[in-house]
Formats: C-alpha cells, structure tokens, sequence
DNA sequence: AATCTTACTGAACCGTGGTTCAGTAAGCGC
DNA sequence: GCGCTTACTGAACCACGGTTCAGTAAGATT
C-alpha cells in the first residue's frame, strides 16, 4: 500500500468526508465509508483524527477554507466591483458548481449543541464578511457604490433618498467583533443572509427552476443597499 | 399508571420529542430519553410511532403546525396589516418564546435525504406563505401597501420609484405551485427568505445582542419591498 | 361480573459502528 | 544492511440504542 505523508493524508480524508457527508448526509456518515471511498482501513481514520467527532469539525473547517478559497479568487479579479458582488451572488448559491453547500445545513445543526463547531463556523462567517465587505468598500472607492451611514437605525429611515457615501479606512473595519459596526459591514451582513435564507429555500425545495429568479432577487437587495438603482 | 386515548398519548409524546430535539438536537436524540421525559416506557413511544424515524417526522409537522397557528392567531387580528406585519416579523425570528426554531436546522438537514420530511417542509412553507401573503393583501387593499408588479424581473429595475398597486383577487393567488406567481407571493418569499437567514445568522453565533437590530433590517427590507418608506 | 379491546411495560435481543490494540511494513537516516 | 520512526491494517471489543415480544391491566361495552 502506497504510505503518504500524513499532512496529505490527512487531506485526502477530509476530501473524502467533505464528499460523504455531501451525498449522503452527517445523520448517515460513518467512518468506514469514508475508509472505503478512499479504499483504506477505517483504523487509520481514527489513527489521523482521533475521533469522528474531530473528524467532522475538520471536515467543516476544511470546506469552509475550500470555499473561501474560491471566493477570494473571484473578489481579487481585476473586474470593476460591479461585476465581482454579481460574479460572488451567484457563485454564492447552492448549484451543481464547485462549492459544496448542503453540508452546511449539516454545520449549523451541529453547531447549536458544539461549542468547537460553532467558534469553526464564527470565523468562517467572518471572513465571508470580509470578502464581501472588500468588494463593497472597493465599489464606494470607485464611485460604484454609495453606502448611507443610517443603515443600522430602526424604522424611521424613511427620507434617505441617496445616502452620502462613507469612506472607511480599511485598517480600522475590523471583522473581529461587531457586525453592528460601520454601514459597509452591515450591507455585507444582510447580503449573507439574504443569501443563507434563499439557499435553503432551494435545497430544501429542490427546484433548480428558480435559481435563476433569486439571482435577481438578491441582486436588487444588493442595489438598494449599495445605493444602486436610483441614480 | 394513568392510560390515556392514543391520540392524546401521541401529541403528549410529540410535545416531548420536540422539546428533546430544542433541548439536545435531534443527533442526540434518543427514544429511551423522550419516554423518560413523560415517565413512560421507550416500547410505548413505538408502540404509538412504528419507528423512530415516523417519529421525527411527525414531530416536525406538529411543530410546524404549532407555530402556524400562532402565526395565524396573529395574522388574523383586526390591527391595521402593517403592525400584523411588523409581529409576525417580531415574532419569526428566534427568542426566548413560544416558538421552536433550533428544531429547523435539523428539519433542513433532514429533509435533504428524507423525501417524507422534505414534503412536511414544502407544505409548511406553502402555509407560511399563505400567512404573510394574506397580510400583504390586506395591506394593498387598504392602500397602506402598494407592490409593484416589475419585482420579479432581473436587475434592469432601475427606475420604479413608485409602483402601482395590484388588486388580486384573494381566490387566484393560489400558493399550491408557484413562488414565480404574482408580485405579493414573490415578496413573501423574498421576507421569509431573509428572515431564515437571519435567523441562522442569530442562532449560530449567539449573541441575543442583534436581535433588535435585525427587525430594523428585516422592516427595511419590507418596506422597500411593500413599497413604503418613499411616500 | 365477564369479556374484549387496547394502552402499556420489562426484559431480552441484536445489528451497528466507533474505538482499541497488537502487529506489519514502508520509507528514511546512518 | 540495520534500525528507527511512523503510516497502516485486521480483528476483536464493547457500548449503545432501536426494536421485538410475550405478558399485564385499565377502561369501555355488554
């Protein structure tokens, strides 16, 4: 049998469990299939993890980077932030494309009751904030965007026609933590989560036919955050 | 031991399965601890539910249709649609009450794999709405709301600063097929999108800091989709 | 009171699957 | 080649928990 460093290894079988829990879901995940995908023992599973517990929050972990990988890629482009937000909205929700994402129903469930998965999904949301807060604060550099500082108040937002748009200093928009900070970081906030909730509509409700329709749906939520769409 | 008629047995296990599930998640969940809880015997919980699968679901339905109920307790009021609406807002999103919601993430998980699960959903989802849509039509017809029919387009919307109200007859808005149908289904879709995003958002990180903040989104979102906030 | 239905129990069964452990051999340094 | 580290295996272990089943008694029906 071909010995690999365990590093690679180690890859391997997070791959391999990523692709487990994604067809057949965490309820069903053993240790053994994910042995057997790989064509090894299931001793040398818990030999590198030592315990499917710590398996399955390497697992997220490691899905999670994958995926960020990816978005970071596209918020680098060399594109107008325009096209990047749009390229990041739709490469965002769930599709038969790269990024795997009924896995994450799998985390959030897993989070509520595991403190280790929970701080795992903490950070990743947080660097999910900071790509698109990124690109947001490149479009208000550019002119493209134009955030309102009002963003964050209550009801009574009613008069703010164009909002003036705030320049942040990139050094002190810390994703650490508060989401409840500058306007930029809030827009980013709801984005995502327009996102998540258009996300498990569709995979819950299969349904491919309407992708397509929520691109546009949150496409105009980005709009009107960013102060597009009445100029 | 007090015997009860089988129906009332089987709604007592219900209620207990589904407070197990909030409580400890529904991967720790054990048949043994759901008839400790009443003081019964785990062959009782089968005797009633074949198996602990027909379990699960069927607690997820009665805790869907617990929260329908209140849901349209309040939908139902005689308040003026934008306060029903602003409640029903208030009231989805995750807190301390009446409302189970930690049980949805497993219910999502579970219904990627579960063809029986996943149809509770979508039939749930269809009765939600239902709830909103009638709300959102109670406030067209009485001009507190005007939604414009442009909404389901892609991003070309740029310049409907105000929309005509649509007057549909409350029989032809059939919630049975379509999200894709009229613009008021379309914009209950789109809120009840975001506040399962939101509500992921605040069960998975914590911090019961945000929640009001998050209404204030949520009510912005509305309003520039009910066409509020440019009068 | 007799009987019949049916909610209900206790104990045993048994498949499942994570984990252990002693042992093997592959690569690497000397 | 020798030996050390370390990736890796096979088989056995063992706990856990869903399900079964034979039996019991409570309540309704007559």
């Amino acid at each position: 049998m071909s010995r690999k460093s365990a590093s690679a290894r180690r890859e391997e079988i997070l791959a391999a469990t990523i692709d487990e829990i994604e067809t057949t879901g965490l309820r069903a995940l053993r240790v053994a299939d994910v042995a057997a995908r790989l064509g090894l023992s299931p001793s040398l599973v818990i030999y590198h993890f030592q315990t499917k517990e710590a398996l399955v929050a390497a697992a997220f972990a490691h899905a999670g980077e994958n995926d960020l990988v990816l978005a970071r890629e596209i918020a680098g482009d060399d594109e107008p932030a325009t096209e990047r937000l749009t390229r990041l909205l739709t490469w965002y929700l769930p599709s038969g494309s790269t990024r795997s994402w009924t896995i994450w129903m799998d985390a959030w469930s897993s989070a509520l009751f595991d403190e280790q998965i929970r701080s795992t999904l903490t950070v990743l949301d947080e660097e999910w904030h900071a790509v698109f807060a990124g690109v947001i604060r490149d479009g208000v550099g550019t002119g493209e965007f134009a955030v309102d500082d009002s963003a964050g108040d209550d009801g009574d937002d009613s008069g703010n026609g164009d909002g003036d748009p705030v320049d942040v200093n990139p050094d002190e928009a810390i994703p650490g933590d508060g989401d409840s900070g500058d306007a930029i970081t809030v827009a980013a906030t709801r984005i995502l989560a327009f996102l998540d909730g258009l996300s498990v509509r569709l995979l819950v409700r299969g349904g491919e036919v309407e992708r397509a329709t929520m691109i546009g749906w949150v496409t105009d939520f980005a709009d009107s955050l960013l102060g597009r769409g009445e100029d």
